[in-house]
DNA sequence: GATGAATGAGTATTCATTCAT
DNA sequence: CATGAATGAATACTCATTCAT
């Protein structure tokens, strides 16, 4: 019984904890870092501003812990995806799937989503970086296990497996922002003919054998 | 004498504007927009905080004149570039370097740069974004004329050049944030070797069925 | 049975208070009444902050009750040898001793110690000056006393003994402060001989040569 | 004129910062360093809080620059007495009649003047009590050359200056204690008198055995 | 009785902006 | 026109105190 009972404060306090990362990542990406207040924090997550404290250290470290906290939840999706045992292309698409999912469901977390992964958010610290980089690399790095396992079986072309896994991100990102700008053109489909296009091996519009400049 | 005497005024005045947006260019880039007072700008600049105000009308202002002068003397050199009447494919290599040098020589502003082009920063006002955006949406036309041409004499492979444009767009970011990370391996020969292998229609790699490297 | 059990209770509730007192004595002393949190004090004493509460009404009156504490547990003891009946002078270095002993022993609380009775901590509410007022007076008309019966033997030069009691207090606050600054010089032996040279009756550097007690 | 401008405006810098630190002195003096607050400052003294930033970086240099202040004017006086060629026993006493002078002048600050000086504040900085100490130090080595000269002059008795001086500070300062509780009996005539019987050569009271009362 | 999570008023400090000189 | 002293609103963070468990 004592047990539970502790079993239930510590539950509660994860979620008082949760409850306020909500609140404030709601915060954060409508108006960026400095523009919210820990009193506006504090209202949002219907605690008081003395609360946030015995949550979280600072503002700075909310911040982080949020960060840490989205980009775990993505990523530990996207891994899902990636480590399954699947024909490889599936995976790929599913990835994207994924990434664009995530993407149109957080509109209003979408900011910070890529202050994460592509953009840069000059304030972060250094040691956020580190851990969202690191959690971008393992990604990049099941990718590019992806695609390895899809060149063997002759689904993708003959280019580095990481450079692939790089590129794919850079054009998700690419299309993602695209949309951002302009939300009637969703990107999914677009991705994955334009994927299919780029990365497969050979794709129908490559198969002649016009001269081309090398 | 008197027009002459403005004129030479005027001449004064752009320059110092330009000198404080240098200044502030530094700052900001080393800090990030919240991090830099207005004291910290005038004193760079070694003008008094109140000059600075009679040349931007506020902190917000002067922010978002210095992100368009950088954005569009960027622009102007893609432009310069993207513009000549030169095999697309040259264009396209001559487009990447200038991407990457322009990224190489502001290691000091890239976060900033980032923050321009693909990454966001979430308190730009839209208005700024606007801007931003029509430019980078004026490369990526320009880009895309560039594919189209290409196509017509055959070197491009068979995607839309719109998207061919936003993909490439989005490996080189990709690509110097790779590098932005690990600055050992610059990012260059390996976006271009890339885009070789990606966009070039019946790259080498992809003709027959061969074995294949790795 | 009750009775006995309420006497052990009431028993470990004074041993908890003095202990809270101790603590927040080191504490206090350490760093004074405002940089010491209730938090520090409930961990320092091993209680809950809560607890601290159902010993003391609040900070002020914890602070309050520490320093009638302290100040007791000094008074008693100067009581006991002021009360003697010895000889008037010896009751005197007696005194200066257990003043001096105190004042070492106290390093550490001796900043408290000065603001207690010759110092003034501005924030003490006028009662805890009272209270203190009063126990310093008592020392101070104890130690007149003293100088009374030694100036019916013949011992101490005739002042006012008040003002003998006063102005010993004085002089020796102010070698203990030398004291402070310089922890080289220990001050006893100095007031010890500095009292006989001004308050004894006919001391050797004054004009008589009566022979006097050393 | 530049020069009488720049003095102006100097001058006026340093009468603000005088206004500043009178108001300050009344508040610290009333209530403590902690119980004022930075608002309440600004407001006594009628500027802005963030123009007592121009003048003081923090709280505690405001409080500091306060404290020096204070000490040096005191010090001043005290040293234009103590350094003039008259009488040593009259220039004792009109040091100490300087002391009672100003420590009724100021009932107001009183309490910061004695933590200035024998009392301890205990958040006082190390930095803050060098300087203070310093000056206090200046002063007591002044009335040991006083003290040392009266001996030359077989005016006061044979003790030690320094030692003599340290006392005198202490029943000053004892006695002027006693003023602060009890404000009805002024000090300096017991002092004058109290002095004279302890620390004149060959005092009257003690010459022979007679016994007088006062 | 003991606990310590929750509270929110209160504080020092910063900084964009103004305006008298 | 240039200046920079003055402004005061705004903000992160602390901490004495309460009260539900």
């Amino acid at each position: 019984m004592t047990a539970k009972q502790l079993s239930r404060k510590q539950k509660e306090k994860l979620r008082h904890r949760y409850h306020i990362i909500e609140a404030a990542l709601t915060l954060f990406s409508q108006k960026g870092y400095h523009d919210v207040s820990m009193r506006e924090i504090a209202k949002k997550s219907e605690f008081a501003i003395g609360t946030l404290y015995t949550y979280f250290k600072n503002k700075e470290e909310l911040y982080h812990a949020l960060m840490i906290c989205r980009a775990k939840r993505h990523h530990d999706l996207y891994k899902t995806i990636l480590e399954k045992k699947d024909e490889p292309l599936k995976l790929v698409y599913e990835y994207i799937a994924a990434r664009t999912k995530l993407f149109s469901d957080n509109t209003e977390g979408i900011r910070l989503y890529f202050a994460e992964t592509s953009g840069i958010a000059y304030n972060i610290k250094a040691s956020l970086n580190k851990e969202l980089r690191e959690l971008y690399d393992e990604i990049i790095k099941m990718l590019a296990s992806v695609f390895e396992e899809g060149k063997k079986r002759n689904v993708f072309c003959d280019i580095d497996s990481f450079y692939l896994a790089t590129s794919l991100e850079g054009i998700i990102n690419a299309f993602l922002f695209l949309w951002l700008e302009n939300p009637r053109k969703h990107p999914y489909d677009k991705n994955v003919s334009l994927i299919e296009k780029l990365f497969l091996k050979g794709a129908v519009h490559r198969e002649s054998d016009l001269g081309q400049k090398s």
